[in-house]
DNA sequence: ATACAGTGAGAATGTTCCTTCTCACACTCG
DNA sequence: CGAGTGTGAGAAGGAACATTCTCACTGTAT
C-alpha cells in the first residue's frame, strides 16, 4: 500500500516528537531550528515537512503531546505517592519534586511556551489553556474524591500553587520554593478539612 | 559642554525606556525590533546604539528599569490597599488586581521574559532573580511587621502564590485564579496568625 | 566664517532561519 | 526488467533582523 523506505511514517512520526520535546522544552522554541530538530531525529527535512507542513504545526503537535505525556506521567506520579497514605493533594507536590530535581528541569514547558510570542498562535494558546484546565480538573476530581467538604477553589488554588512553584524553582534553580508551596498547601488542607 | 542637538541624553534615555518598556512588554522581547523602538521613541537607530551598544544591553536596562518602577508601584499599591485596615500581606492581591484587570495586562513580564532563551542570557537571568528575590523580602518585611508568629516560609509562600496567580490569569485571560490565590492566602494568614 | 563633533534618515552588510527545490537513488508494482 | 513514487542530502530562495555605515545637516567654538 505505502510502505515507507528508511523509516515508517509511525517511526518518523514518533521520533520527530521525541526530539522536539527535547529540543523545545529545553532551550525553548525560538532557539530551536528545523534543522535541529532533522539531526536529533534523524527525519530528512524533506520527511519533516510532510509530516508538519510548518514549525507552529510541529509546534502544536509537540505541546499536544507533551499534554498527553505529562498529564499521564503525574496521573501515575500523584497515585503513586498517595498510595502511601499521603493525601492525595498534597501527593502532587512530592509528585512534582522529582520532576523539578531532574537536571533536565527547566520550569512547565507550558507556561514557558506562552511567553513566546512570536513563536505561538492562538491555536497554541488554546492548547495551553486546556493543559492548564485539565490539570486543575484532575485536581477538583482528587479533592470531590478525599476533601467532599472542601471549598470549590481549593482546585484551582492549588493549581496555582503548583505553577507559582514550576516558576520559582526555574527561576531560583532550586526546590525550596517548592518547600514552602508544599507547607502552604499542607495548611491549606488541613484548614478545610473540617 | 556637549549639549545635544534634538533632544537631551537623559531624555533619550527615558523615551528610550518607556517604549522598550511598552514593547517588550507588550509583545515579547524576541517579537521586537530595534527599528520598533526607534519609530515608537523617536530615538534614532544611531543614538539607539550610542546609548545601548547591543539589544541585549537594552534588554538588560529594561529589565533593571522595569524591576525599579514595578516594585515602586507595588509597595505603594500594596500600602494603599493596606491603609484601609486590610492585612498588608492579603493586600498585595488587592493590588495586583488592578494591574491584572488592566487591557495591557499580559503576565509577569520577569517570568515571560526568562522564557524567552534565545534573547536572555545569565546577565538577565541574574536580574530576574533578584527582582523576585526582592519581592520576597519586601513581603518577609510585611509579615515581620504584621504577622510576627507566623512561620518562616509564609513570605514565599504568598511570593508562589502571586506568581501563580501571574501565570493562570495570563493563560485563561480571567481574574478567576486570583481570586482563589486570594481565598489561599486568606486562609493561610488566618491560620498562622495564632 | 570655518572646522568640528554629534545627529537623523535610512541604505548596506552579514547572518540566521523557514521553506522549497534539485538530483540521484531505492524500492514497489506490473 | 522498467516506470513511477517517495526519499535523503543538502543547496537555493527569500524574508527578517541586528548592527554598521554613508551622507548631508545643525549647532558650537574659535
Amino acid at each position: 500500500m505505502s510502505p515507507a523506505a528508511t523509516m515508517t511514517v509511525d517511526d518518523a512520526q514518533q521520533r520527530v516528537l521525541a526530539s522536539a520535546d527535547e529540543l523545545f522544552y529545553g532551550r525553548g522554541i525560538a532557539a530551536v531550528t528545523m534543522s535541529d530538530v532533522r539531526d536529533r531525529s534523524g527525519v530528512s527535512l524533506r520527511r519533516l515537512y510532510s509530516l508538519y507542513p510548518s514549525k507552529k504545526d510541529l509546534v502544536a503537535a509537540w505541546l499536544s503531546d507533551r499534554h498527553d505525556t505529562w498529564m499521564s506521567w503525574f496521573t501515575a506520579s500523584v497515585a503513586r505517592h498517595a498510595s502511601t497514605g499521603t493525601d492525595a493533594l498534597l501527593a502532587t507536590f512530592d509528585a512534582v519534586e522529582e520532576w523539578i530535581n531532574s537536571p533536565v528541569y527547566r520550569g512547565c514547558g507550558f507556561i514557558n511556551s506562552i511567553a513566546e510570542t512570536s513563536e505561538i498562535d492562538d491555536r497554541h494558546r488554546t492548547i495551553i489553556a486546556s493543559h492548564k484546565r485539565d490539570l486543575i480538573n484532575h485536581l477538583a476530581a482528587l479533592a470531590t474524591r478525599d476533601h467532599p467538604a472542601s471549598p470549590a477553589w481549593l482546585p484551582q488554588a492549588i493549581a496555582v500553587i503548583l505553577d507559582g512553584a514550576f516558576v520559582q524553582c526555574a527561576i531560583f534553580n532550586s526546590t525550596e520554593p517548592l518547600r514552602a508551596a508544599k507547607l502552604a498547601a499542607q495548611q491549606l488542607l488541613e484548614t478545610t478539612k473540617a
